[in-house]
DNA sequence: TTGGTAGAAATTGTCAACAAACTAATTTTA
DNA sequence: TAAAATTAGTTTGTTGACAATTTCTACCAA
């Protein structure tokens, strides 16, 4: 599978960011396989560039949990196990849960229109197309995202929006296409935004971490069924194999 | 102001990772002031090793927030403003108070024994010499650091112990030397314990925030008297001039 | 067959030189 | 005189080669 060579030669990105970028959307995506081994040689090839700047790009994407390392002895690509994605929601129930107290307390009132309008166009995308699965989920996350920055919390922002949101992803790329509960979700989304509109930010919190812990439960119980899924399938296996 | 050059030839460390952990502590302990700019020649030279390694212990140290970058421009260390420091305390009450609300759901009865012992030695250390606040400082962090653990939860404990309390112990060095209430904060940790001994998930979580959030409050009146001593300061110096 | 040990191959860690970008000082021009 | 442009100097970005370490493989002994 090719990865994409570099092109933006006009920009003036660092040859180390633009390989952390481009690793960084291969990995999500799935198109280097979780778990795999990293070479640097090999990758430094691949991209046309050096082992210094691809060695960067590697420690950055080390940095936001995309990548383990052991020295002397390599990279690897993250294993997402259930165990890691339950670590997930917990630090992003945490994390979303302030970030909602914040943003009821800070959040300008024009911002809080723009999310109006935003889960209004939501609730279109799902009278109209419910199999534009993928648009939804980003969707989602752009709610979230925007919740995020209005908390006024650099630091808050940044652990959401570069390193947890990014490990969600990659959760989703993985996890089974199916639909991840989006008309529970509108409505959770709605009471959020009336609880940050009415200025209530321990309802807020409350409602946002309801929220998260009630996806994890979901993804939980996907997880769980992916998991028999399998044993099944390698049953099957086993038995066209004899 | 000499930094130790590197003598641990017998460990089997990379060069990056040893300047790495030098460079933390010089920065957290001031031997490297804020907002200093950081020169790669100049800091190699010193250290004995090229470049490369040192590159990419910089890199580290800014995945930790201790160092910011522009591309082309050069590093510089952290300037903790009294707004940061704010955020520090932020995200710490939601990490922390995740944090209490595991441990007293999934911490063995061996390690509350251990924390119970951990606090009296506490209680004996303040009785004996409240003068060795440094001590104290380090068994607070020390409390903090063992809930962080018995969350069972590796991306919280990274973020608390490898990020969040770095930065708050480089506060610590910035912030007058006056006592942080170590007497007070004894007995919201003991409550914190009790809550986690009685396996009371939502109390410990309660009780931990109420903890940081109080601690919180006395850095921010701390930080507005200093502040206050340096414009009177400032104004003297000016009468002196004259 | 199993287990362990040497050597060989592959991979990561480190270095020093070169290229590109930014900063600051000086000169030029309006 | 002040603003803009140029140029010298410094600093970061990038490269390819070399050194140190680990991993693999083949071989031998039990």
């Amino acid at each position: 599978m090719p990865i994409q060579p570099i092109v933006t030669l006009s920009e003036r990105q660092t040859l180390s960011e633009q390989v952390y970028n481009d690793l960084k959307e291969a990995i999500i995506a799935g198109d280097i396989a979780q778990g795999a081994k990293i070479t640097e040689d090999e990758l430094a090839k691949k991209y046309g560039i050096s082992r210094g700047p691809l060695r960067e790009a590697l420690r950055r994407l080390e940095s936001i949990r995309l990548l383990t390392k052991i020295p002397h002895a390599g990279m690897r690509v993250i294993t997402l196990t259930p165990e890691m994605i339950e670590e997930i929601y917990i630090v992003r129930e945490a994390l979303e849960g302030m970030s909602a107290r914040l943003a009821a307390e800070r959040m300008t009132d024009e911002e809080i229109e723009a999310l109006h309008l935003l889960l209004h166009r939501h609730a279109n995308n799902i009278d109209k197309s419910d199999g534009k699965l993928y648009l939804q989920r980003e969707g989602d996350l752009d709610f979230h995202f925007r919740i995020a920055q209005a908390s006024n919390n650099q630091w808050l922002m940044d652990l959401l929006s570069s390193e947890l949101y990014q490990l969600l992803r990659m959760c989703r790329h993985r996890t089974s296409q199916a639909p991840a509960r989006p008309i529970k979700a509108l409505a959770e989304h709605k009471q959020i935004v009336e609880a940050i509109a009415s200025r209530d930010a321990e309802l807020a919190e409350m409602l946002m971490r309801r929220h998260i812990s009630g996806a994890w439960k979901t993804v939980k119980q996907l997880l769980n069924e992916e998991l028999s899924e399998e044993i099944v399938e390698s049953d099957q296996d086993n038995k066209t194999r004899h």
